[in-house]
RNA sequence: GGGACGGUGGUGUAGCCUGGUUUAACACAUCUGCCUGUCACGCAGAAGAUCACGGGUUCAAAUCCCGUCCGUCCCGCCA
C-alpha cells in the first residue's frame, strides 16, 4: 500500500546540532536523515543527521520492545521524524567528536519513544559514503555531478556553500555601509565583438536575431556612472563560451563594482578594506593592508607570471652578468641576440633531487613541454657544482656565480636561457613545480597573500590579425603620463589597469575607464575598429560620453575563485552548487540537449551539423 | 583543436609493465544470521564484474597493438 503524506503532522523542535545537557529530560522532536546505524542486537543506535549536526538516537529492546523491532526497518538516508527524551550519556559513552565549542550533542542521546518514516531511501546509493571519514572513497566527479543532491548532503559541501553565503553576505553588508547601491543589469543583451565567445539566445519576436548573455555587466556599470549613481555594485552572473579549467566555468559570479570621481587608489583602498573585513568576519583572520604592489614588468621579471604566488620566495634572478664574458658558445649566442639567462636558486634542492638522474629526468620532462634550454648546477661544495654544462663554465664565470649565490652543498641552481618572454614564462612554471616538490606551500596552514599587479601594458600585438589587441578591455584608460605614447609606441603605453592576485590566482581585474569621447574613439581606432564600426557596436557608449560622463573606474573580483581559495578547495566546482563538467555539460540535468523541431521552427532556426 | 593521465561488481582501488597459478583480489556499500553501549561498532556468511566499446596480434588478452567514446588535468582559448 502506498501511503501518501503531505508531511508529518509534528514539527521538529530542535536541529540535530543544538541539543546538550541543558536539554536533559526534555521531550523533543528531531527530523532528518539516518546517517548511520549501529545494530548491537538488543540495542540499536541511529545517527540522525540534518544540516546542523548529528544526534544519536537509541532504540532499546528492554525499554520499548515494539519500537525496537519496528526500528529494524530504518536504513541509511531514510528521512525520519523522531520523538524522544533527551538523556545524558554515561561518561564512558560520551562521544568527544561531537563535544566542541559549537556542538554538544556528544554529551546526550535521544531515547526514542515514537518515530515516523517520512520517506525511505533506495539501498543502492550511488555515493556509498556521505560521512567525512569516507572522503577517500568518494566516487569520481562524474557520479558526484550526476547525483549532485546527494553529494551536497556531505558536510564538506554544505560548509563550502555556507562559507560562500557568508562571504557574499559580508560583502553586501560592507558595501552597503560604504554607500554602494546594488543594481541589477539585464541578462539578455547585445553581442559584443571583443573578448570571449558569447552565449547566444535566439529571439522569437525578431526571428533571425539574437540576444547574447553578458560576459560581464561592464557597459551597464559604466552607464550607471554616467547616470550619476557614483557607487554601484552587483553580485553578477557572467557567461563566457570558452573552454573550462578547474578555476573556470562557463557561468561564474563576479562582484562587479564601479565608482565615480575616484583614482585607482580609492579602488585599492575599498577593496583592501573589504577583503580585510571578509577575512576577519568569516575566518577571524587579520589581514594587513595595504597589499603589496608589483608592476606588471616586475612581476614577469621576478616570478615569470602576472599572477605570482607570494606565499614563497624562489624569485627569478638574472644571470646575464655572470656569463657576460663566457666562452660557452650557446650562452654567447643567446646574449649576443638580445636573449637572456635567468634562473632560480633552490636552497637545499638536493633533498628533493637526490641524484643527478632525478635532475636529468626533470630536464627530460621539461624538454617534452618544449623547454629545451633548461639546465642545472648541483652544488657539491661552496665553490663546486655538477652540471650538464659544467665543462663550458670557466673559472671566471664560476667565481661570479659563487659571489652572486653564496651557495652551499646541496643547493641547486636552475638556469633557462633564450628569448626573454618565453624563458621567464618557463621559469615561472618551474618555480611553482619546485615549490610544490619541496613543499614550500603548507596546505593545512591557511595563508592568504594578496597583491596588486599594476601598470599593465595597454595593448598586446596580435600576430595573426596583425593588429593591437587591448590587454584588458577597450574601455581602459592609459596611464595619464603615457597618453603621448599612444601614437608613437602604443606597445609601450601602460594602462591604468590592475589585477588583484591571491595565492597565485587572479581574483580581480579592473581599471580606470575612459570617460571622454575623443580618447575612446582613438582607442577604438588603434585596435582596428573604424569609427563606423565603433558606432555600430558601441554608439550608445560614445553617445553617453557626450552628455557629461564623470571620471570613473572599477574592479570585478571573482567570487568562485575567492571562495575556493578561502575554502581551501582546489577547484571552483567544489564551491558551486550545480557546476558543469569540463565539457560544459550539466550531468544532472543532461544539458545541453537537442530541442523539438517545433521549438526551432518558432525561432526560424535550422540545425546544420557537419557530417563526419 | 592539441598533449598527459585514467576507464576493472553499486562505489573507490589492486592486478596490466613481465599475456597462462586468478575461479579477477581488497575496502566501502548491499543482503542474511549472531550480538545490550556502539559511535567508521564487531563477528560469521552470501550475493554482485561478459575488466568502457570495436577491431587486431596470439594456442591463449583485464593484461600487448590500433581505433572510437567518456572523464580529469594542462596548452591553445578565456577583452
Amino acid at each position: 500500500m502506498i501511503v501518501i503524506r503531505s508531511g508529518s503532522t509534528v514539527r521538529k523542535t530542535h536541529s540535530c546540532g543544538e541539543l546538550s545537557l541543558e536539554n536533559k529530560g526534555e521531550i523533543v522532536v528531531l527530523q532528518g536523515w539516518v546517517h548511520r546505524r549501529r545494530d548491537l542486537g538488543g540495542v540499536l543506535f541511529i545517527d540522525l543527521r540534518d544540516r546542523e549536526g548529528i544526534t544519536q538516537i537509541v532504540f532499546n529492546s528492554q525499554i520499548y520492545p515494539e519500537l525496537h523491532k519496528k526500528a529494524q526497518e530504518l536504513s541509511r538516508e531514510y528521512v525520519v521524524s523522531i520523538k524522544g527524551k533527551v538523556s545524558e550519556r554515561s561518561d564512558e559513552t560520551k562521544n568527544q567528536k561531537f563535544i566542541t565549542d559549537q556542538i554538544k550533542t556528544g554529551e546526550i542521546e535521544i531515547i526514542c519513544e515514537e518515530f515516523e518514516i517520512l520517506n525511505p531511501c533506495s539501498s543502492n546509493l550511488p555515493i556509498s559514503r556521505l560521512d567525512e571519514e569516507g572522503e577517500k572513497l568518494l566516487p569520481g566527479e562524474e557520479m558526484r555531478l550526476k547525483y549532485r543532491y546527494l553529494d551536497l548532503r556531505r558536510k564538506k559541501m554544505f560548509e563550502n556553500l555556507k562559507l560562500r553565503h557568508k562571504i557574499v553576505k559580508v560583502i553586501r553588508d560592507f558595501l552597503d555601509r560604504e554607500g554602494f547601491l546594488e543594481v541589477e543589469t539585464p541578462m539578455l543583451i547585445r553581442t559584443t565583438p571583443e573578448g570571449a565567445r558569447d552565449y547566444l539566445v535566439p529571439s522569437r519576436i525578431h526571428r533571425g536575431k539574437f540576444y547574447a548573455l553578458p560576459q560581464s555587466p561592464q557597459l551597464f556599470k559604466q552607464l550607471l556612472m554616467v547616470a550619476g549613481f557614483e557607487k554601484y555594485f552587483q553580485i553578477a552572473r557572467c557567461m563566457r563560451d570558452e573552454d573550462l579549467r578547474s578555476d573556470r566555468q562557463p557561468e561564474f559570479t563576479q562582484l562587479d563594482l564601479e565608482m565615480s570621481f575616484i583614482t585607482r587608489e580609492d579602488i585599492f583602498l575599498v577593496i583592501e578594506r573589504l577583503f580585510q573585513y571578509v577575512l576577519k568576519t568569516v575566518l577571524n583572520q587579520e589581514l594587513p593592508i595595504p597589499f603589496p604592489r608589483l608592476t606588471y614588468a616586475e612581476s614577469i621579471q621576478k616570478y615569470g607570471t602576472d599572477k605570482p604566488d607570494l606565499r614563497f620566495g624562489l624569485q627569478i634572478q638574472d644571470f646575464a652578468d655572470c656569463f657576460s664574458k663566457t666562452n660557452f658558445k650557446v650562452y654567447q649566442d643567446v646574449l649576443g641576440s638580445k636573449g637572456v639567462i635567468n634562473g632560480i636558486h633552490l636552497k637545499d634542492g638536493a633533498k628533493e633531487f637526490t641524484s643527478r638522474s632525478k635532475l636529468d629526468l626533470l630536464l627530460e620532462q621539461w624538454k617534452l613541454k618544449g623547454v629545451k634550454e633548461l639546465t642545472y648546477l648541483l652544488w657539491v661544495g661552496q665553490k663546486e657544482f655538477r652540471s650538464p654544462i659544467g665543462k663550458h663554465v670557466g673559472d671566471g664565470e664560476k667565481e661570479k656565480l659563487v659571489e652572486k649565490l653564496n651557495p652551499e652543498t646541496g643547493d641547486v641552481t636552475f638556469l633557462v636561457s633564450g628569448e626573454k618572454d618565453r624563458s621567464l614564462e618557463a621559469l615561472g612554471k618551474l618555480r611553482i613545480e619546485l615549490a610544490e616538490r619541496v613543499s614550500l606551500i603548507p596546505k593545512e596552514e591557511r595563508k592568504f597573500h594578496f597583491s596588486w599587479i599594476v601598470d599593465f601594458p595597454m595593448f598586446f600585438w596580435n600576430e595573426e590579425e596583425k593588429r593591437l589587441d587591448p590587454a584588458h578591455h577597450p574601455f581602459t584608460s592609459p596611464l595619464p603620463e603615457d597618453i603621448a605614447l599612444l601614437d608613437l609606441k602604443p606597445l609601450e603605453c601602460r594602462a591604468n589597469a590592475y589585477d588583484l592576485v591571491l595565492n597565485g590566482y587572479e581574483i580581480a581585474s579592473g581599471s580606470i575607464r575612459i570617460h571622454q569621447r575623443p580618447l575612446q574613439e582613438k582607442i577604438f581606432e588603434l585596435i582596428g575598429l573604424t569609427l563606423k564600426q565603433a558606432y555600430e557596436k558601441f554608439g550608445f557608449l560614445l553617445d553617453a560620453f557626450q552628455y557629461g560622463a564623470p571620471p570613473h573606474g572599477g574592479i570585478a573580483p571573482g567570487i568562485d575563485r575567492l571562495v575556493m581559495i578561502l575554502a581551501g578547495a582546489d577547484s571552483i566546482r567544489e564551491v558551486i552548487a550545480f557546476p558543469k563538467n569540463q565539457s560544459a555539460q550539466d550531468l544532472m540535468l543532461g544539458a545541453p540537449v537537442e530541442v523539438p523541431e517545433n521549438q526551432l521552427e518558432e525561432l526560424a532556426l535550422k540545425v546544420n551539423l557537419p557530417s563526419r
